[in-house]
RNA sequence: UCGGGUAUUGUCUAAUGGUAGGACGUCAGAUUCUGGUUCUGAAGGUCGGGGUUCGACUCCCUGUACCCGAGCCA
């Protein structure tokens, strides 16, 4: 019992043994911080959450949870340019799906904009700030390069009047944006370039989601991160591994303004095959509409997947199961699909529709006859009931489940050949019906009233079986079928629209429901039998036409097979 | 000779110096009124070269490859 879902006596789910988790554990041991475990997750709201996200999210809210410890759900709003209200309402809403609660700890790098002024104040005093002149181009200019030092600014040796005066005449307003910055005064030849006077505070007059205009100078990442982290007491503070240069700096700041000193720890950000998680390329995506807005089925966002009928369990699951590590790495889609697969297996309810009708006549069955006939709502879950199903001489099966020449291991209908339609007959094919163009437009079959599903004499065993639905009965409805966005395995590499897929969205109009899908509730998910996961469109469905999403297919070996030849 | 990281089956991820294990995927078979599910089995791995050791994924030396870093973005 190695894995990490294993369960031991408790019933407690055992928690991949990651190194982050190590440190927790030894950090407990060694009785650091009292043995309190206090995480956050501080996205930036000038966009959507995606599913790298949720593996942050899981992991802070995931490791707080059971060390008895709290998360933070922290906005890193620190650049009133990029960021929106949309944007915070939508990640609340999306973690809050994922299943986490950070009750009332809903903060805002805003909440301390007054306590980082002041901080920064401080720094002056202390002589490590000061106030900068030059251009944005000079500075880079002086900064020097990854492999040669920088040299210090003229600016550098102002003294700590002329920096405070200055820095409270930027807060002011008295200068207009990109003329001066507040710079940490630490060391302009250090071979790590955060550490090269790093900007805390450039003017922007821009009106912030939060705090309006009582603001015109904004503090960089670097300056608020650490000590937002300090003012809300987290002990653990994680990030991806792009930010392990800004560590130093981290630290630095917390150590000179000597306040409390959480510690940072990185890890890998999540890739994923055939899938872009690059937030500029996705903000690229929707701009250009080449998808439908942020939670288009086909997106990699959280409201995306949501829409696409993804369960939050799965992606928990999901989470769990590609584990935390420093190395970079590009983990399946199939994983995913195998976590959505497993739990929508034992939950959804079967019904049967077929998405590209072809007529079936049963041309010995009686023609103002009905039959109801039972079936199980779900064979791995004995709980979930049965249904009436209506069963009439006319029918429809799915085009793809007919072949007039058919290939060898072809289990389905075929001219002279028999199949057992779901919890009804076995129908053998007389007939082929084809219009002008030579196209098969209807068949015409008999049935066999003897194998009746369930009766005495219903033991006959024949090689396919099929779904179907009444024609008379059935409801039409529109079905959405959603392949990968791109066909590349690492879209990220390339520029969009690189390897987009034509053929990720099918929209199929004409497709036959059992009756009682009509009434199919928004969110609602189903096993279409044969076909694969279904969800009702919760944005584009109508009371009474409900309008439905593909969320993933079944597993299919015939396709496997077929693709070899 | 810029700094910081990382290398384990196709993929992800484990292994106080002591049998390299798990999951996904792949392949084969069994079961099945879903070509689904379930069950059984198989193939497949420690970046290279030295060294220490009875014994090295693990320690030492030395290469190599890849990722991140020169925003007044986060």
């Amino acid at each position: 019992m190695t894995h990490p879902k294993s369960k031991p006596e408790n019933g407690e789910p055992t928690a991949p043994a990651h190194f982050i988790h190590k440190i927790i554990e030894e950090d407990r041991a060694a009785g650091k911080n009292d043995g309190r475990v206090h995480t956050r997750f501080p996205p930036e709201p000038n966009g959507y959450l995606h599913i790298g996200h949720a593996k942050s999210i899981c992991l802070n809210f995931g490791l707080a949870k059971e060390f008895g410890g709290q998360c933070n759900l922290r906005f890193d709003d620190t650049n009133p340019i990029k960021e929106e209200d949309e944007f915070v309402h939508a990640i609340k809403e999306d973690v809050q799906w994922l299943g986490f609660d950070w009750a009332d700890r809903e903060f805002y790098a805003s909440d301390y904009f007054g306590q980082l002024y002041e901080w920064a104040v401080d720094l002056i005093k202390k002589g490590k700030a000061y106030v900068e002149d030059l251009s944005a181009d000079e500075i880079r200019e002086y900064r020097g390069t990854l492999s040669e030092p920088g040299k210090n600014s003229p600016h550098r040796d102002r003294s700590v009047e002329e920096n405070l005066d200055l820095f409270e005449r930027m807060k002011k307003g008295g200068f207009p944006d990109g003329a001066k910055v507040l710079r940490a005064k630490i060391d302009i030849a250090a071979p790590n370039l955060n550490m090269r006077d790093p900007v805390l505070y450039r003017i922007l007059h821009a009106e912030h989601h939060r705090t309006g205009n009582d603001w015109c100078i904004y503090p960089m990442y670097d300056w608020a991160h650490g000590q937002s982290d300090s003012i809300e007491n987290i002990t653990h503070s994680i990030c991806t591994l792009e930010f392990e240069d800004h560590r130093p700096l981290y630290d630095w700041f917390l150590d000179t303004l000597g306040v409390a000193h959480p510690r940072q720890y990185e890890f890998a950000r999540l890739n994923l095959t055939y899938t872009i998680l690059s937030k500029r390329k996705l903000l690229q995506l929707v701009t250009e509409k080449t998808v439908n807005g942020w939670d288009d089925p086909r997106m990699p966002t959280v409201s995306g997947l949501r829409r696409r009928g993804f369960t939050p369990e799965s992606i928990r699951e999901f989470c769990d199961r590609i584990g935390v590590a420093k190395a970079n790495s590009t983990v399946d889609l199939a994983l995913l699909e195998f976590c959505l697969r497993e739990e929508l297996n034992k939950t959804a309810h079967r019904v049967m529709a077929v998405l590209k009708p072809l007529k079936v006549v049963l041309t010995n069955y009686p023609e103002e006859q009905v039959e109801y006939l039972e079936a199980e709502n779900n064979p791995e879950d004995p709980e979930a009931g049965s249904r009436m199903l209506i069963f009439s001489r006319e029918l429809y099966i799915e085009q793809e489940d007919f072949m007039e020449d058919p290939p060898k291991k072809f289990f389905r209908l075929a001219p002279g050949k028999e199949v057992r339609l779901k919890h009804a007959y076995i129908i053998k094919c007389e007939e082929v019906i084809k219009n002008d163009k030579g196209e098969v437009t209807e068949l015409h079959c008999t049935y066999d009233p003897k194998s009746k599903s369930g009766g005495a004499t219903a033991g006959r065993k024949v090689k396919g079986t099929l779904h179907w639905v009444s024609a008379p009965h059935a409801v039409t409805a529109e079905v959405r079928l959603y392949d990968h966005l791109f066909t590349e395995i690492e879209p990220d590499a390339i520029e969009i629209p690189g390897s987009l897929n034509p053929n990720s969205l099918e929209v199929l109009t004409d497709c036959k429901l059992e009756p009682d899908l009509k009434d199919a509730k928004p969110g609602e998910r189903f096993q279409f039998l044969r076909m694969g996961y279904f969800i009702v469109d919760p944005k584009d469905s109508q009371p009474g036409t409900p309008l439905f999403n593909r969320t993933t297919p079944l597993r299919d070996t015939w396709a496997k097979l077929q693709k070899k030849g």
